[in-house]
DNA sequence: GACGTAAATGCAACGCATTCTCATCTGTCA
DNA sequence: TGACAGATGAGAATGCGTTGCATTTACGTC
């Protein structure tokens, strides 16, 4: 049962919510975007198809969606949260600082030593999120 | 010349900053602050000893600090931003989801690994910062 | 198909961290 | 010491996100 379905309204279902317009709505948005929208920039595609969308009602949706582990919130430093259909693997998410460009580098051997490495530690992980800033290297 | 000095007059100057009583008193409230204080909390500590400090000249200092490198500004999730004299290696930083606390892994091995697979995309890493939130495991 | 109820919604008001404005002050350098 | 760019304090403004409340709606039950 992966939230990568193309079966919304099921998804919401087995999650335990409603299913409504507009949450139908922001996760058909969040499912083609491959960029990771804000919730501005959610509320402006969300509106073009269905123009009654609140911003109030697209961060509660989000939230509930959080909730659910349908979707992921990406918190990047001093920018407003984006949002993204959650990932099959763990990622480390890069922007580039000149472009403001957000890359995806799937990293599981990462993602496996770090949670070795807090296992001896004494602690299990919940989620881990890394924000790399970076720069494209210039090749002269 | 690390940032790790007691000099900090020497350090605001090298950073090319007027040394002031404020910024004085900040950095050396950062460097015995073992935990991570924000905002806030450094207003509170640095007025115990000058109370003329206002929260706008805590913030314009953080970002003057920030910038030079002498601090690093650490952005978890729904949370105000924390403060942290910049460290000589790489953490990750782990919080506790039950306590809130802040802890420090230091993982100069992920922080490698991580350098590699990026240069291999054509970047070079300007900073990274991983947030990781974990539980206890309570053994029973 | 209509009904009742809890969940979901839109709107506006709000909270809080951070930034800005501007008048005043001060560190630094000649 | 004097000049002046840079720094400061106080409070208003901004912006993201949340909440209270009245209204609407999804959905199980008859």
């Amino acid at each position: 049962m992966s939230a990568h379905t193309t079966d919304f309204a099921q998804a919401l279902r087995d999650a335990g919510l409603r299913v409504t317009p507009q949450r139908l709505v922001l996760l058909a948005i969040l499912m083609d975007s491959a960029d990771h929208p804000n919730a501005d920039e959610l509320l402006a595609r969300a509106r073009a198809v269905d123009d009654s969308v609140s911003l109030a009602t697209v961060y509660r949706t989000l939230s509930a969606l959080e909730e659910a582990g349908l979707i992921r919130k990406l918190t990047l430093e001093s920018e407003s949260s984006r949002y993204e259909i959650t990932p099959l693997a763990e990622h480390d998410h890069v922007v580039d600082i000149d472009t403001g460009e957000v890359i995806e580098i799937p990293n599981d051997e990462i993602a496996r030593l770090r949670r070795e490495a807090l296992e001896r530690l004494g602690y299990e992980i919940v989620s881990q999120h890394t924000l790399i800033r970076a720069r494209r290297i210039r090749k002269s």
